[in-house]
DNA sequence: TAACTAGTTAGAGTATAGTCTAAGTCAAGC
DNA sequence: GCTTGACTTAGACTATACTCTAACTAGTTA
């Protein structure tokens, strides 16, 4: 049999931009399942939980509390497709909310600079 | 003389949105100055007052920290405009960055949709 | 074999941004 | 003249998200 990719939390924390800390935090926290331990006790990733890792940034990138990443990642878990897409359906209509203020801020931060610099 | 807008903490909580606990740490922490206090001592603000709150609030949700804010407010009552655009520039800029990550987050998050409800 | 590196744990500490409480003052209405 | 309601203060408390320390172990390298 052939090797999987395997990593230590070394590796996931650069392959993600997490730090070690963090990782275990999250983990702690029950937003991470507890990895698979080598015989020295040291945590072993795989593929699968750099993905996940980075999903987890993606939500939280765009504004989501980790403990609404924690129902997410849950229902993700459990395949419960329904739960997912309702709840991505939500972060959806969020994201395009956010969308809108910003280009709301970008407009009048624009005019304020105008304003500024032709004064 | 005519009487110019004067209101109390809870009239600018309300045109605000910011609570009155809010407010009063605002000016605690040096964010927003001292009112002029009436003979109850009470708060005194005016319309430039909710002006400047207004663009504390619009600053912050566009993700500047409270410390940032007032480096900007400080400069912005110095009359020093020539740091004032600059921070402003430098505001846009990360606005910018910040509508690229969520159309970006938009994107992936649809096509997690479209995986999802198509399968 | 001794040092060095990378990992482990529980739990303490930090940063940011509020949020609320207790105890009090003051003005208006009944 | 007393209750009611809005205000005042200092300071304690909360929530969120890390971030780090101390004390330890296990494997590798000179």
């Amino acid at each position: 049999m052939d090797k999987v990719t395997v990593m230590k939390i070394s590796q996931l924390s650069q392959k993600s931009g997490l730090s070690k800390f963090t990782i275990r935090y999250y983990e702690k926290i029950k937003l991470l399942d507890k990895p698979q331990k080598d015989q020295s006790g040291h945590r072993n990733y795989g593929a699968k939980d750099v993905e996940i890792v980075n999903w987890v940034t993606c939500l939280k990138k765009s504004g989501m509390p980790l403990e609404k990443i924690k129902t997410y990642t849950k229902a993700y878990k459990d395949n419960d497709a329904n739960k997912v897409s309702e709840l991505l359906d939500i972060h959806l209509m969020k994201l395009k909310k956010q969308q809108k203020d910003i280009e709301h801020y970008i407009e009048i931060t624009e005019k304020k600079l105008k304003k500024l610099k032709g004064a």
